[in-house]
DNA sequence: CCTGATCTACCCGCAATCCGGTAGTCAATA
DNA sequence: TATTGACTACCGGATTGCGGGTAGATCAGG
């Protein structure tokens, strides 16, 4: 008999976590070791013991879930990262596969599919739920240049996008992050102009998603 | 030996809904009766079965919370209704205590705060979460008129705000309510000013927040 | 009848956004 | 080496946002 999967969840949302682990604990074959609600918990738990697989939520305010999955496999190499989401946007889910994470389900499916992901992650393969799949899939076998409609974001970009979310103007923005306020206008026509969105409101929504920002704040 | 507290959950993540069931079913008082991801399916099953509580989550995009807990309750008054929310916003709480709800829950706190409002408002007492119980508290035992702090939003102004958040200029709000653009300007203004929010960011949150539009669109 | 709330509409003025350019530096890369 | 992309910074101009007023119309409640 194999040993059981062991298991790590972090989600800022208590409630869910605690949910979760009593759902997965009833799976024989899988041992929850740990849940954390911050990206530092997280961190410390996946440090302190080994673990096979961690479920990260992307919408986690404190640290950004694709920056998380990205300092927890240079932590632990060999952990497989599954990414929970209550959005399924295209972009995202390929930042977070090119984070290094191996899994990605919308919480909007099933437990069944989330079962699904963590015994094919387990042995070693890449699992996408059906609605993201179709669509990141073509992308991604898609080896041609397809330029006009891969609107990547830069880091920066992100950066000034996650606080023209949170309400700061130009001009604030440029003073927490020691630029001129015209650079920054810059990143923000070239943010709206490669997403195609045209207002701050559009922005903030797309942010939300994302997991730049939350609704609350 | 009393019988068990049979209970429906109503929330549009099919995965929070299984995974809490299968937290709720590890107590031995308490059995999960039904289960749904929107409105319909919700009157549905309180129609077809006794049940004793129900926790509907705020933020479902197809039925309101709050209008669900109306029509909920005006078809069987006797059963209990739980808030579950993301979010703990004051306004929010109000409405759906006003609404006829006997407990609310952010699902930040642990399943337990969820227990304890579960066996609270079963012997007919109101359970409101920690963190928002005192702010509610405090303005319902507060029978004066507290005008600067009771933010009230009126229909008119609910309007111009969801189009606010949809991304519209006020110029276009105009437009589509056949009103002049300083009669929008003075309504968007009079919103901030109720509410305390400065920018389109702010208001597009708020009105996520309170179900005016969805984060997708 | 009067008061208060709401909706309507306008004034001014400054700040900020939005869209179009140009252009230098730097690092990676083809 | 040459090119590409990212980051930086500025210019100009049109539009919109935002905060402060004033004010008339309507309607409900005391």
């Amino acid at each position: 008999m194999s040993p059981r999967i062991r298991m790590v969840l972090a989600d800022d949302h208590q409630m869910f976590l605690h949910a979760l682990r009593a759902l997965l604990e009833k799976e024989p074959d899988i041992e929850v070791v740990g849940v954390a609600s911050n990206g530092e918990e997280l961190l410390a738990l996946v440090g302190a013991q080994p673990v096979d697989i961690v479920c990260i939520d992307i919408g986690m305010p404190a640290m950004n879930g694709i920056e998380a999955t990205r300092r927890l496999l240079a932590l632990r190499r060999n952990i497989k990262v599954i990414g929970l989401s209550a959005f399924s946007d295209r972009q995202f889910v390929l930042d977070l596969l090119n984070a290094g994470a191996r899994g990605y389900v919308t919480k909007a499916e099933a437990g069944e599919e989330l079962l699904r992901a963590i015994h094919t992650v387990h042995v070693g393969k890449t699992y996408l739920c059906p609605d993201v799949g179709a669509t990141v899939t073509s992308a991604l076998l898609d080896n041609a240049p397809r330029d006009t409609s891969s609107p990547r974001i830069t880091a920066r970009e992100r950066q000034v996008l996650q606080l023209i979310a949170e309400g700061h103007t130009s001009g604030r923005i440029a003073e927490r992050l020691h630029l001129a306020a015209s650079t920054v206008e810059v990143h923000r026509r070239n943010i709206m102009r490669k997403l195609d969105l045209h207002s701050v409101a559009e922005l903030t929504k797309y942010a939300i998603r994302s997991g730049l920002t939350t609704i609350s704040g």
